[in-house]
RNA sequence: GCCCAGGUGGCGGAACUGGUAGACGCGCAGGCUUCAGGUGUCUGUGGGGGCAACCCCGUGGAAGUUCGAGUCUUCUCCUGGGCACCA
């Protein structure tokens, strides 16, 4: 929307030309898509289902409203994103950004937080940082709540704390700004409302909140300790306690939490050490500047002095529950996905506001609501809000005169489902039950690591959220996850104007960089991620017209491993173009003159021809495993090695042309999949009529795999002294006599002792002087 | 601030479960081919020393475990990704 806005155009316009681009691009690297199931998430055909599944799930349960925070620019009355807001301002205007509550639709991911969390380790083909990331994400905890009577009220304060076992290092209590306590207070203690618009002010983002200095406001209310009838604990409202997490309201022990004793340094409070090192014993432990978070017994702690950790909190939470003053609870980090946004180019949410029946869904038979496509996108505000008619309806219970929600759905709705939608892209239901049982889950789903958590996690979550609703039996929507690194190449600058230089405007003479636009020089950058602001962009078409996209195909998939970033370089296009050239010549021009096409193999091949073809049996194994594995560039590498071989054979020697052709197939076929279009042609050239494409995988020899013999190391004290060739499995007494043998070996244990030899079968032998 | 990665020659990267660090490619240097340039081809190429055989040093830094560490452990520095409205 955005990015229309900048070049004057409509959001559909515009995502329909850069879709046209793109297809294009991708269709002249010849990537093999089934275009056929094509699909744009933009299109009412597509969205109209996300319309019923939204109904489907508040029918649930799984949708529901509530209020929530977004950052409000007040010069031109919008929500802006979070990165939209820079250092507390925003992005065009300027000014001060505010933090406003909207009533917004929120999807209940947390609903499945233990399922989500329990099928983390089932999905045994996704990276394990990716796991991991997204068990922290959802961050599970068990702890207790504990209810805090307040001096001279007659509510309660309610604390999680995944540390009942501290309790009575307990030496104050803290509420999140926008806590129901706070604000009540606030309303008769100016100070505090001040304090509390102060905290508003930071920015909504996790990051901005947990790097702001750590501040707190004394409410002058008391806690009674749950424990200790006599001691009350002054209650705080604090920048770092978040609403969202918890109950919004926690208890500080300064002794064994580090931000909990900053605090308490700041604010003069206590601190009462209650968990004492093993090595230190029960008296004489105390706090500095340091708080201590390791394990321990209790002490200053009444009824479970003595105790270790893990039993101190079952048994504080046996008496809370007792006493009725708290209990053992569960707490996920994990909070649910709100999907309100205020733009124009989305999906329209199916609701209808009544000032009667309050939010009615839009029936199904008014399905779907589409966008209108007059909206004024250069307003200020929501466009949709702000368009004369659209929003203007009846009630559908009531008839009366209504107003249409006029919030869109979060695109990551759109990216939630559509691979599911591939499965059948046609179908008049949003998800056919026959083509979903067939394809999915997705085998080999590949996305870049940024979709780590959000995506990723928010796409398992609406397969439950389809699952529930009868869509599907299916609720992990990936089998396999890769995740891809991103594209990088070096940035340019103008040093005249300083602005940034697109790489084909370049121009070099005698090592001197100018840009050829403007005849300044201009100072080559680091290598960054691939953008169009920054301008380090190579046009693929470009590459393709010059090279083929054979070469750009072989240059990518060598150059690096799938999961980092690959750094694109000029120079390395050079090398894959190389490389075609000469397998092309290889097969043309053939140093020994091939054999027919189908010849069997001869009688008798040389010891040197018999070796190269052993190479090429283990240069298909090598590479089939590399391929599973997705090591590409190791599978090219192999290749390349297998090429370099053939190069050295002689024609002279028995069997070895046949051995050539051999390898000249070999590699043809190995390299299928990444060249595709000369490998077809190669074929063609060594004389086969049908398509490489049919061929089945080469086959191996397994009998050729294994070697006679094998090259052992030799160290000395570790370090390296030689190499002995060994028969395969040698016994350790002939290996033992054959590395000591060596006359470098034996120079460099002179008339030492040996006092152990380390005989590792087959890998390495190591002298110990 | 928190979570997750990564750090190996001039560069991209190899090194499966601890066992010959630098495969393969780029770049660079020199030879051959050519009228010349390019292409092609051969040789060399981690740093230092030595005529050589060889020796010493080397995987961001520090310490540790081990006969042996790029790989394991602890601490630390730097870079990248994410932190819920960029998607």
């Amino acid at each position: 929307e955005n990015a229309a806005i900048e070049n004057k155009t409509h959001p559909a316009k515009w995502t329909k030309s850069n879709i046209s681009t793109m297809r294009r691009q991708l269709k002249s690297m010849g990537l093999s898509y089934d275009w056929g199931r094509e699909l744009a998430t933009c299109d009412p055909g597509y969205y109209q289902f996300e319309q019923k599944m939204f109904l489907d799930f508040l029918g649930e349960g799984l949708a529901y409203r509530k209020e929530s925070w977004v950052n409000w620019d007040p010069v031109e009355n919008t929500v802006l994103a979070n990165e939209q807001v820079i250092d507390g301002k925003g992005w065009r205007s300027g000014a001060e950004v505010e933090k406003r509550q909207l009533s917004q639709w929120f999807l209940k991911i947390t609903a499945f937080a233990d399922d989500l969390l329990a099928e983390l380790p089932n999905l045994e083909r996704w990276p394990e940082k990716v796991r991991l990331m997204q068990e922290n994400w959802i961050g599970r905890s068990e702890g207790a709540h504990i209810y805090f009577e307040l001096i001279g009220r007659p509510d309660r304060l309610e604390v999680y704390t995944t540390r009942h076992d501290t309790i009575f290092g307990a030496t104050f209590c803290a509420v999140a700004a926008n806590h129901p306590l706070a604000r009540e207070l606030a309303e008769e203690n100016s100070e505090l409302a001040l304090f509390i618009a102060d905290c508003n002010r930071l920015g909504t983002t996790e990051a901005a909140i947990e790097t702001a200095e750590k501040l707190g406001f004394d409410t002058g209310v008391k806690a009674r300790h749950p424990f200790l009838e006599d001691t009350e604990i002054p209650v705080f409202v604090a920048n770092f306690v978040l609403m969202e997490y918890g109950t919004g309201a926690i208890f500080g022990c300064p002794a064994h939490d580090q931000r909990d004793l900053d605090f308490a340094g700041k604010y003069g409070l206590d601190v009462i050490p209650v968990v004492a090192p093993p090595e230190e014993g029960e008296s004489g432990f105390v706090i500095t500047d340091e708080a201590y978070v390791g394990e321990g017994i209790m002490i200053n702690s009444d009824f479970i002095n003595g105790m270790s950790i893990g039993d101190a909190k079952s048994k504080i939470a046996d008496r809370l529950e007792k006493a009725g003053a708290g209990m053992r609870a569960v707490n996920f980090r994990l909070r649910d996905w709100g999907v309100s946004r205020q733009r124009y180019w989305g999906c329209p949410i199916p609701i209808i506001h009544c000032p009667d029946c309050g939010a009615v869904p839009v029936s199904q038979s008014d399905l779907p609501v589409t966008l209108p496509e007059d909206a004024d996108l250069e307003c200020a505000g929501n466009p949709l809000e702000h368009h004369p008619t659209w929003k203007d309806v009846d009630c559908p219970t009531c008839s009366k005169p209504a107003r249409r929600e006029t919030d869109t759905f979060d695109t990551f709705f759109e990216s939630s489902w559509y691979f599911a939608r591939f499965c059948s892209p046609h179908s008049e239901n949003a998800l056919d039950r026959s083509a979903i049982d067939y394809w999915m889950p997705v085998d080999q789903y590949i996305g870049g690591i940024e979709h780590a958590v959000l995506h990723l996690l928010y796409s398992r979550f609406f397969m439950r959220a389809l699952k529930q609703c009868g869509y599907t039996d299916i609720k992990e929507p990936f089998s396999g996850l890769l995740t891809q690194g991103m594209v990088c190449h070096e940035t340019y600058t103008d040093m005249k104007t300083g602005e940034w230089v697109f790489p084909q405007d370049l121009q070099l003479d005698d090592d001197v960089l100018t840009n050829s636009r403007t005849g300044n020089r201009v100072s080559a950058g680091r290598s960054e991620k691939m953008s169009k602001s920054k301008k380090n962009v190579v046009d693929p078409e470009a590459i393709i017209d010059a090279y083929g996209a054979d070469t750009a195909r072989l240059f990518m998939l060598s150059d690096s491993p799938p999961d980092r970033d690959l750094d694109w370089a000029d120079a390395g296009i050079e090398g894959a173009w190389r490389y075609i050239n000469r397998l092309w010549r290889m097969v043309t021009q053939p140093l020994v003159n091939f054999p027919p096409a189908n010849s069997p193999r001869p009688g008798r091949l040389s010891p040197a021809a018999a070796k190269v073809n052993q190479a090429i049996h283990k240069t298909i194994a090598w590479v089939s495993e590399d391929l599973d594995r997705f090591h590409f560039n190791k599978a090219v590498a192999r290749i390349r090695e297998l090429s370099n071989l053939l190069d050295g054979l002689n024609a002279k020697d028995d069997g070895a042309p046949w051995v050539g052709r051999q390898g000249a197939e070999t590699i043809t076929r190995l390299i299928g999949p990444m060249m595709p279009h000369i490998a077809e042609e190669l074929w063609r050239q060594l004389g086969y009529e049908t398509m490489l494409a049919d061929m089945p995988w080469p086959a191996i020899d397994e009998t050729l795999l294994e070697d006679e013999n094998v090259t052992i190391a030799v160290q000395v004290n570790g370090k390296l002294r030689g190499t002995v060739e060994l028969p395969k499995d040698c016994d350790e007494e002939s290996a033992r006599n054959a590395a000591l043998a060596l006359p470098n070996v034996a120079r460099t244990v002179g008339d030492k002792p040996v006092r152990k030899v380390i005989v590792v079968p087959d890998r390495i032998i190591n002298v110990v002087i």
